[in-house]
DNA sequence: TGTACATCAGTGAACGCGCGTTCACTGATGTAC
DNA sequence: TGTACATCAGTGAACGCGCGTTCACTGATGTAC
């Protein structure tokens, strides 16, 4: 790596959580040198305004969310090769990781960004769509998959649960902000996988006799 | 009502957008009062200073969502005696309000300022907490309310449930702004209303033999 | 191996503007007697 | 009903500071011949 690169990189870094904790605008340049250890026009060298930090905070959070997701979904592979285990065990896994950082997850650059959207250029927005339609996409394939192979209680759309997946996630991530409490997302993730068995669940289980079902009771 | 509090709700309403559209840092109290047609010490004469500003909009969410919750509660109450009916129809009626609105959601203020709590004093962070419980609170109740009431598949927790409906709330207000599609806020809450139904949808249905199950496939 | 030149990764100083906040003041309305 | 005083809902001017951006420059490293 280049010495530059190097720079901007921390620069990126030391932006991105002042971003997520007072928000964009209020994350001064100043602040960022001030941290980072170079003058203000070290800053502008890497980044020509301020808008161009934002897609580099992007560009960032992409890079960094495509890795995990695709590192949990290489163990999930290892585990299990039906598409159903692999989709909940990488929601397990998703879990587990967002459980393990010490101070709680730090927030989510897009969600961030996009309650402040009048502070960008077009450019700048249009990368926040483009963002979070990838990843919808990323975990849509995963239930493609699984719906491919499993039967369903009833019908539904790959890309509505895939949805409903990246709302546990987002939402999580902001009810764990906003009560305090890192231990919210993990949850919250496990409760999506909860959704996601029972939408693969359908109902055979249980007989109107009351012989069969003692090795299903302890299942739940 | 007195002069004074229209000026001030005038400000709050007024800086409320702005908030939800460009961060808190990054509004300022000059374009307020630009656009209220007052002075700044006018505006200081109402809010003593901009963390005054951040309460007030806090306050200004609960009453209003208060009222919300309300209101739809009174109408699903008319239209149902059964709890379990009652949450479902008041997430139809969400839903529906949701799609209703014009320009789309403008977003949750809680949210907002979750994500920029660093700007602020103790007593707004905790304002911000206080706000998010409250609301789980008046979830939570109408779950217990259904649960009381209703057999579920396997066991849950009515307050894992109320985080879940939530998330899936300022989950897919996210969305919809991040995708600048409107129409994924009132999907996600109808897909949380399916999460509800299945969590009460005892596992009985469908029978081994073929005789049965004509009308319930037209149900789906 | 030496030299010329180009690119990289910044520095330092200056810019004008808008920011949040304070202060002394003021006209209109309300209240007591 | 008149008068004195208090409160309400602001105004106007000034403050110092920090903001994002520009510009001319510079030493270190890389590349061509």
């Amino acid at each position: 790596m280049r010495k530059g690169a190097a720079t901007r990189e921390r620069i990126l870094e030391i932006a991105e959580s002042a971003v997520l904790s007072k928000g964009f605008g209020a994350t001064s340049i100043e602040e960022l040198i001030a941290e980072a250890g170079i003058t203000k026009s070290g800053f502008f060298y890497h980044f020509k305004d301020k808008n161009e930090l934002a897609r580099g905070l992007l560009l960032r959070h992409r890079q960094h969310s495509d890795e995990l997701f695709s590192e949990l979904l290489g163990r999930a592979r290892e585990l299990s090769d039906d598409p159903l285990q692999m989709l909940l065990i990488w929601l397990t896994l998703l879990a587990e990781r967002m459980a393990d950082l010490p101070n709680g997850h730090p927030g989510c650059m897009v969600a961030s960004l996009s309650y402040q959207d009048r502070l960008f250029d077009r450019g700048v927005r249009d990368l926040v769509a483009e963002l979070t339609q990838e990843w919808l996409g990323l975990v849509q394939t995963l239930v493609e998959e699984a719906l491919a192979q499993h039967p369903v209680r009833e019908p539904v759309e790959a890309s509505q649960v895939a949805r409903g997946i990246t709302c546990a996630i987002d939402g999580g991530i902001l009810l764990s902000k906003s009560l305090g409490d890192p231990a919210v997302l993990p949850q919250q993730i496990m409760m999506a996988r909860r959704y996601v068995k029972m939408v693969f669940q359908p109902s055979l289980q249980r007989v109107t006799s009351r012989s069969a079902p003692t090795e299903l009771a302890g299942a739940a």
